[in-house]
DNA sequence: TGACGCAAGTTTTTT
DNA sequence: ACTTGCGTCA
């Protein structure tokens, strides 16, 4: 029997083998977690290739991440062998629309040299909207105009055509002409419009429709219930023909509606593809039985979903670790100290993850991994391309590109101060409106008139020659000395550089985008600016690092770890309480445990606080209750080391959440005072008290202790630094604050 | 133009 | 509680 298995299918169990040999025509793939998705569609890909004759340049994959992306290929590029990997196309939704809109510009109406507009730009331009608009930005909020308008263009609604029901809605319709037009004038496309402008491209013009369909015969998309009503009209109009529409899919990992993502296009495909063959991937290679069985207890209380029956041969393992803490600090203390442990017992610290629901949660982990010397990694903090340095430097080259870009030069018409004040730029947007034109335009034509004073005349010209200088300059040089003649024109060294630590990074960070423009001296200036704004982080493969990994849980999926944490499973936060008005809500949130909890490989923590600092925004006192979820878990997946197992009520949230009260032992204060001793009378340094080194500057003491004779003491220094652990003794350092 | 003080907003995130 | 953005004042 086996001897007759292709190669291609022998790693592979029987359900895959049935996905990846499918015949052609649509498929659904119904994967559970760690089921090997992502094998089965590189598999898929290369069978196709080898089996169906299929040429690799009529394959289009997507994904949602760039990482992903470059995953799939990178793995396709090892089995293929030869370079017909090359060929394919592999990327995400809005890097294939960019392409194709690119490409066919005249026919969508747009320049060829469009610009991208990220969350930031588009921002801009709504706020400068509402102030057009004379809108009370209060009551008619930038941001959550943004929210309407993505919504509307997600569901491919245009302006003139957004449905009006109540005032609000009517503002909002007039909110989004505006913006589209003021984008427009930019020559700016935002990320929904890229999906937006390629759909009724396709819908519109039957030519490029055919051609599209001519060149990706074969489609295939990963985490299929992540996309919006506009990739699905995408995925539909081009695979309509040749019905080679192959995507994977779990309805229970679908966490993304709040951005769009509509997991009913599963129930639109079997509609619109009603020959449509069927596959499901039951079988789980990550997780032990132990996690799995309660990731499926959780998401089995989920109504509106296909059963699936998940199983691993992983027999067993270790129960799931439940942890009541006192306070998020114990919380995060009782983590770390469970991670030195894990480390001690042979685990590497990248074999760890650290899971919340909010950003925000990181902090007090983050102290007590400083506070005991714990290596650790921060995802998704704060993004490469959206510092204030690097958006201006981008600014700069957009201009070179489209001088009409509003929003870049109001951004940077007057960094580094170039005395172009709110005065002077009032008159410029007068001008401007005047001729119906942009900032540029109008600077341009203020200074044939001659009409400004000739302070405020002298600075507009010295801009407007740089720019002019600049639009030239790129069309003979690469973008990487485009950016070094930017970078001398405006003297911008000088100005991030004033001395502090905080100015020599964010010099470090400019040159590291010099870097990434100088590996790759043939790519021009847009199509640089599009790899940019479509890529979220400069080095989001640096992978590999010695240190335990803090992600939400929307960053963790498609991860995975031998330890898993999930920290604040409480009431408010998970299920969180902006979440927790619709059933349907709740839903996701639960989706959102059963994703963090599916992360897992061999061991899996659970953690929740007696109380929370910082409550609910409010007062600090408010005792928190622990999730509801939490009482799905049967008895016999969980260990509850600090809690008596015996229960005699039945599982439920309220036999829980008294515990700390029952006990009554440990106060607030004898509980925190637990953890921080009082500091000795002999120690030179106290917890919180602020500090001065003379290498590393100013910093605010973690931790002081005696460590054998000498005092050792943890100190966050605040620019940038980080932490370190310096023998106080010996450290040229001095406090600077009395306590 | 820069520093300071007050008010308001705080889920999740890719592209 | 805490950051962040905006407006005012010197």
């Amino acid at each position: 029997m086996k001897t007759h298995t292709h190669p291609l299918l022998q790693t592979l169990n029987a359900q895959q083998q049935a996905a990846v040999a499918a015949p052609d025509g649509p498929a659904l793939v119904l994967a559970g977690p760690g089921s090997g998705k992502t094998r089965v569609l590189t598999h898929r890909i290369a069978w196709m290739l080898a089996e169906m004759r299929v040429a690799p340049w009529h394959v289009l994959a997507v994904t949602f991440t760039n990482k992903a992306a470059r995953e799939m290929r990178a793995r396709l590029d090892k089995m293929l062998g030869d370079d017909s990997a090359k060929s394919l196309t592999i990327g995400t939704f809005h890097a294939a629309c960019a392409r194709i809109l690119r490409r066919e510009a005249v026919a969508a109406g747009l320049s060829n040299n469009y610009l991208i507009f990220d969350t930031d730009d588009q921002l801009n331009v709504m706020k400068q909207v509402v102030k057009d608009l004379a809108l009370d930005d209060k009551r008619y909020r930038p941001k959550s105009l943004l929210n309407a308008v993505s919504a509307a263009k997600n569901e491919l609604i245009p302006p003139t055509a957004y449905p009006v029901q109540t005032y609000y809605d009517e503002v909002v319709a007039r909110a989004y002409a505006r913006y589209q037009d003021t984008l427009r004038k930019s020559d700016g496309l935002d990320f929904d419009d890229l999906l937006m402008e390629t759909a009724t491209l396709l819908r519109r013009d039957d030519l490029v429709r055919d051609k599209y369909r001519g060149r990706y015969r074969h489609l295939l998309v990963d985490e299929f219930q992540d996309t919006n009503m506009a990739q699905y009209v995408i995925l539909h109009l081009l695979a309509q023909e040749h019905r080679s529409l192959y995507v994977v899919a779990d309805e229970d990992q679908s966490i993304y509606s709040w951005r769009g993502a509509d997991y009913r296009n599963i129930q639109r495909l079997r509609e619109d593809f009603p020959e449509v063959q069927q596959h499901l991937l039951e079988e789980n290679y990550r997780s032990t039985q132990v996690i799995l069985d309660g990731a499926q207890a959780v998401i089995a209380q989920n109504t509106d979903r296909t059963p699936k029956h998940l199983f691993t041969r992983g027999r067993g393992g270790d129960r799931i670790m439940l942890h009541e803490a006192y306070d998020e600090r114990e919380e995060a203390d009782f983590v770390v100290r469970e991670i030195m442990t894990l480390a001690r017992s042979g685990y590497a610290y990248s074999d760890i993850a650290v899971m919340y629901r909010t950003n925000a949660q990181s902090r007090a982990l983050e102290e007590a991994c400083v506070r005991y010397n714990v290596p650790y990694r921060l995802i998704g903090a704060t993004r490469f391309y959206a510092r204030k340095e690097i958006k201006d430097v981008l600014a700069y080259l957009r201009l070179a590109q489209t001088p009409d870009d509003d929003v870049s030069f109001m951004r940077v018409v007057n960094v580094p101060t170039r005395g172009l004040g709110a005065r002077t730029l009032a008159v410029v947007a007068e001008a401007a409106n005047a001729l119906e034109g942009s900032r540029f335009q109008g600077a341009l034509h203020l200074l044939e008139q001659g009409t400004l004073a000739s302070r405020a005349t002298k600075a507009l010209k010295t801009f407007v020659g740089m720019v002019t200088r600049w639009q030239q300059l790129r069309t003979e040089v690469s973008v990487a000395q485009l950016l070094d003649a930017i970078l001398a024109d405006t003297g911008y060294e000088g100005y991030v550089r004033d001395g502090s630590d905080d100015g020599e990074s964010r010099w470090e960070n400019i040159q590291a985008l010099r870097a990434v423009v100088a590996e790759a001296p043939d790519v021009t200036l847009p199509e640089f600016l599009t790899d940019v704004a479509l890529v979220a982080d400069i080095d989001e493969l640096s992978e590999e690092v010695r240190a335990v990994t803090f992600l939400t849980l929307h960053s963790a999926k498609g991860l995975e770890y031998p330890v898993v944490f999930l920290t604040g499973l409480e009431e408010g936060l998970l299920p969180h309480s902006r979440s927790m008005d619709s059933a349907q809500q709740v839903a996701e949130e639960r989706r959102l445990l059963y994703v963090g909890m599916t992360r897992a490989e061999k061991r899996l923590y659970l953690t929740y606080a007696f109380r929370r600092g910082w409550g609910q925004y409010s007062s600090s006192g408010d005792p928190s209750a622990p999730s509801r979820f939490l009482s799905d878990l049967p008895d016999a997946v969980l260990d509850r080391p600090r809690r008596a197992k015996k229960r005699s009520e039945t599982a439920g949230t309220r036999s829980w959440g008294a515990s700390w009260r029952d006990s009554a032992v440990r106060t607030p204060a004898t509980s925190s005072r637990a953890h921080t001793p009082a500091p000795a009378p002999q120690l030179h340094y106290r917890q919180g008290q602020r500090v001065r080194h003379t290498h590393y500057g100013e910093g605010i003491v973690l931790e002081s202790q005696m460590d054998g004779r000498s005092e050792m003491v943890t100190v966050l220094f605040t620019n940038g630094i980080g932490a370190k652990r310096l023998l106080a003794s010996m450290a040229p350092m001095e406090p600077i604050s009395a306590h």
